[in-house]
DNA sequence: GCCTTAAGATACGGAGCTGTATCTAACGTT
DNA sequence: AACGTTAGATACAGCTCCGTATCTTAAGGC
């Protein structure tokens, strides 16, 4: 009798309930995210979780942090700067989506309460020293030639990126593909080639 | 005695409910929109709204309805495309900001529940044969010979819009002026000459 | 001035979450 | 094998909001 364990501990629970926890936040939001419907999901009980995180915000920002880089956005090497930007955007769609509109569910009342905002966690979270992934794509495509050798503005440079995670903030979904090739051809490409 | 009325009634009584439900969607965000709240801030009871909005979404909806159009965005004619433009988006900044990072602050929850987005209520609320402003700016330069009578795909003609949008979103704070004049000028003037 | 309408007060049961307390039994350690 | 720890179950009172029902009385039309 009793192969298996009957009973977690330590950090074997620890990181079912943080599992719970997001699959809790990511299917009903932070509404849904409640003692209750985080610790029927953990198949534990709310008294666990109030040992560990007396607080609400205590739990949400340790799930928040056990996931936040779970999944890097690649960045491709086709030698095509088309290609490179389409790919990476998808990359970033697919990696990304799920995280942005975390983000802009559950962290608006914290922005509102704290007076800072999107951009500076955005700063605050962002990898040390890691070369912008743009700015890369760029910098191979001059090197093969394939643009002028000229000072591009900050604004043209992240322009797709940008113009992606507005489409990611305005619709809360996966973004469709030919968005993503609309974004390049028809704005990025002409522009950096104006 | 009672030289002033005790009990609204018809639009004076529904105006005061929506006034206080804008109020209460604003201060305590779409979790705290209920009808315990908005009745209590209205002076009122529950069973006038129920009578008027049985769904929390009518009611919702009503009172968005009611106040997205109150200060419409008002579209220059100075002759110039750069001039338009820069005025229009600086109109469109004053004009929309506290309204846009309010949606964004408060009803990413309601889009959550709803399943529906950001994008999907901008329809709902968009007033009918309203022409676009950045079309109608367009059309003026072309008619005035300032740019060539060519047909430019829905995305670059919005792109200033969803630029400021976008950096809206970001900040939650009214966008400075360079952000603005770097759009224009680094961005959109040039990919529309290219 | 009468009469219909509807505002506003109050009450009800029910649902869901909170935060805490208590008890048991399984677990890891020694 | 004994022991201290703690997971997990259960219970509790409290709170807010829900949706509806009932009753009164003020308002406005005729």
């Amino acid at each position: 009798m009793h192969l298996e364990k009957t009973r977690r501990r330590g950090s074997e629970l620890e990181d079912a309930i943080l599992d719970a926890a997001w699959q809790v936040l990511i299917e009903l939001g932070y509404a849904g995210f409640t003692y209750e419907a985080i610790a029927a999901r953990a198949g534990t009980s709310r008294p666990v979780l109030y040992r560990r995180w007396p607080q609400r915000d205590d739990l949400l920002l340790a799930t928040l942090t056990r996931f936040w880089w779970s999944k890097p956005v690649e960045l491709p090497d086709t030698g095509s700067l088309r290609d490179d930007v389409i790919g990476f955007l998808r990359n970033a769609n697919s990696a990304r989506a799920h995280i942005l509109t975390m983000i802009s569910v559950q962290l608006m009342d914290y922005f509102r309460a704290s007076g800072t905002n999107f951009s500076e966690l955005r700063d605050k979270l962002r990898v040390q020293n890691r070369p912008n992934s743009l700015e890369t794509m760029l910098t191979r495509a001059v090197e093969r030639g394939e643009l002028p050798d000229r000072p591009r503005p900050d604004r043209v440079v992240s322009l797709p990126f940008d113009l992606l995670r507005h489409e990611m903030l305005m619709t809360m979904r996966p973004v469709p593909d030919d968005v993503i090739t609309g974004i390049v051809d028809e704005v990025w490409l002409p522009l950096l080639n104006s």
